[in-house]
RNA sequence: GGUGGAGUGGCCGAGAGGCGAGGCAACGGCCUGCAAAGCCGUGUACACGGGUUCGAAUCCCGUCUCCACCUCCA
């Protein structure tokens, strides 16, 4: 089975066919960064992951993934004045944040990562374009702006499906010398209050790009003319997309051959931006959670679902992250091993436009089969499951295993040492349990209890693990 | 007004005409000195009303409810 996507231009499920055999390039609208990203900023990230490792591992494709950062606009304008921050500062403060919080949740890091300030010259030779095919003019209010011509242009609308007539513009919308209200800034002229570092100058005077048009410019210069796929979430299909597509389609260029939107996290039944979230940043919700069980819980619905957070649903993702750990923990090998490859039925399910749930129900039958292996002393098979289960999850992006999850205690040097003292605490346990002294040996397993540790017996001994956390969240 | 999305068992969450995805929780059992972990078993769910069909959660018609986009937004 061939992979198929579903692209939300066409709205429906394709072929997946790269341009050029062998190779995909792939942009990804990136976050404004104006402030402290949270759960649902961070989810498009994590789909998109998901496709860029199947993309490589299951499909041999070489894939350039460019990711932009929006390192301007209003919104960073404001809130950095208000803060009496530089903007630049305030907007490199928040990329930093935003790498970390994605670093944090193992998402790879895209080929390349382009600002909208460094590609002010790309995008002046974008509008120059669009000014001399006469899709964009020159405001003439004198403000310096310079709009895109929605009525040079008949296929706007397309993209979202739908009709110029039937758009409702803004109530309140201030002409400020446009042609048609819906047309949309591709320069924004400076401004009086405006910083002296915000602006460049050109030839339709002082001024710094509109948002649409960065994505176009940044998407050609790192990946053509014409590329495969474009994505975001749902919420930037209008007008951003459908801005992108129209510009870049009137300069000429062929742009984007998929469209892919995720869907978003909801809270209360409302998206999160509309509620207020800082207990839902990710750098908040990782002092009570793991990295790996946040990660999981968000990747774990298909892309396109919403997903509706609620606290619970944390717990619940450490369980089932702590059932395929704890299996790996039981079956891993002593000596060398080498991931082996993933039963068919997994593939199938991620071939289906990416249904990671499906996925992650083979992972878990996986995971039984193992353990029932494991039962029965079958070596052979337990380790077959434990070498597809890291293959799996290793596609997902949740392979326990992996160094970026900070692998196993005995890692580093005070992991050793922890290690050897619970040993001595499980020796002198072992020994009372031979001897059938039960309250001395409760009594030691109370006291690791207490102290955090988990004790389990198995039928190589006992062994010890970090208990679970009991983190709350408000 | 226009354009889309969604309503699945206690919860999360796939699926998409017939064989009860998977996880979490619960209950029973096995194992265990007792636990934990694991394994086995237990649930007859698909918003509502009609219809098509031998058969519908899946198709058709209608209804209700919720959400989003059309302004900055992952």
């Amino acid at each position: 089975m061939s992979l198929r996507l579903f692209d939300t231009a066409d709205r429906e499920l394709r072929d997946f066919t790269p341009l050029e055999p062998g190779r995909v390039g792939i942009y990804i609208c990136g976050l404004t960064v104006q402030g402290r990203p949270h759960i649902g900023h961070v989810r498009f990230a994590v789909a998109f992951d998901v496709l860029c490792r199947w993309l490589e591992a299951g499909h041999g494709y070489d894939v350039t993934l460019v990711r932009n950062v929006t390192d301007i606009d209003d919104k960073i304008l404001a809130k950095s004045a208000e803060a009496q921050t530089p903007w630049w500062a305030w907007a490199f403060a928040h990329e930093r944040a935003t790498s970390s919080a994605l670093d944090a949740l193992g998402v790879l890091a895209p080929t390349y990562e382009p600002r909208a300030t460094g590609h002010v010259p790309e995008m002046v030779e974008l509008i120059d374009t669009l000014v001399e095919k006469g899709h964009a003019y020159a405001a003439d209010d004198g403000s310096g702006d310079v709009y895109f011509d929605v009525r040079s242009w008949p296929s706007y609308g397309e993209l979202t499906h739908q009709r110029l007539d039937d758009m409702a513009p803004a109530a309140d919308a201030d002409p400020r010398g446009k042609r048609d209200p819906r047309d949309f800034a591709l320069w924004k002229g400076a401004k009086a209050d405006e910083p002296s570092t915000a602006s460049w100058g050109t030839a339709y005077g002082r001024g710094r790009p509109g948002w649409h048009l960065e994505c176009s410019a940044m998407a050609r210069k790192y990946l053509g003319d014409s590329f495969d796929i474009h994505g975001g979430g749902v919420d930037l299909r209008f007008p951003h997309h459908e801005n992108e597509q129209a510009q870049s389609r009137a300069a000429g260029l062929g742009f984007a051959q998929t469209w892919m939107h995720n869907g978003w996290v909801t809270v209360g039944g409302e998206k999160m931006s509309k509620s207020l979230g800082n207990s839902l940043a990710v750098d908040h919700l990782l002092q009570t959670v793991r990295p790996l069980v946040l990660r999981y819980y968000l990747g774990a619905a298909h892309y396109r679902s919403m997903i509706e957070y609620q606290p619970d649903s944390l717990r619940e993702a450490e369980a089932a992250v702590e059932r395929i750990e704890g299996f790996l923990r039981r079956a891993a090998p002593q000596g060398d091993w080498t991931p082996a490859t993933w039963p068919q039925e997994f593939a199938d399910a991620l071939d289906d436009d990416l249904n990671v749930s499906g996925a992650l129900a083979v992972v878990h039958e996986t995971v039984r089969t193992g353990n029932t292996a494991l039962d029965e002393g079958d070596d052979a098979g337990a380790r077959a499951a434990f070498e597809a289960v890291v293959a799996m999850t290793s596609v997902l992006g949740i392979n326990p295993l992996d160094a970026t999850w900070g692998g196993a205690a005995t890692d580093d040097r005070t992991g050793a040492a922890l290690d050897a003292l619970v040993q001595a605490e499980l020796d002198q346990r072992a020994k009372a349990r031979a001897a059938r002294d039960f309250a001395t040996a409760d009594a030691v397993r109370d006291r690791l209890t207490a102290a955090g540790i988990a004790v389990e017996d198995t039928a190589a001994g006992a062994r010890w693990s970090l208990a679970r956390q009991t983190g709350e969240d408000s």
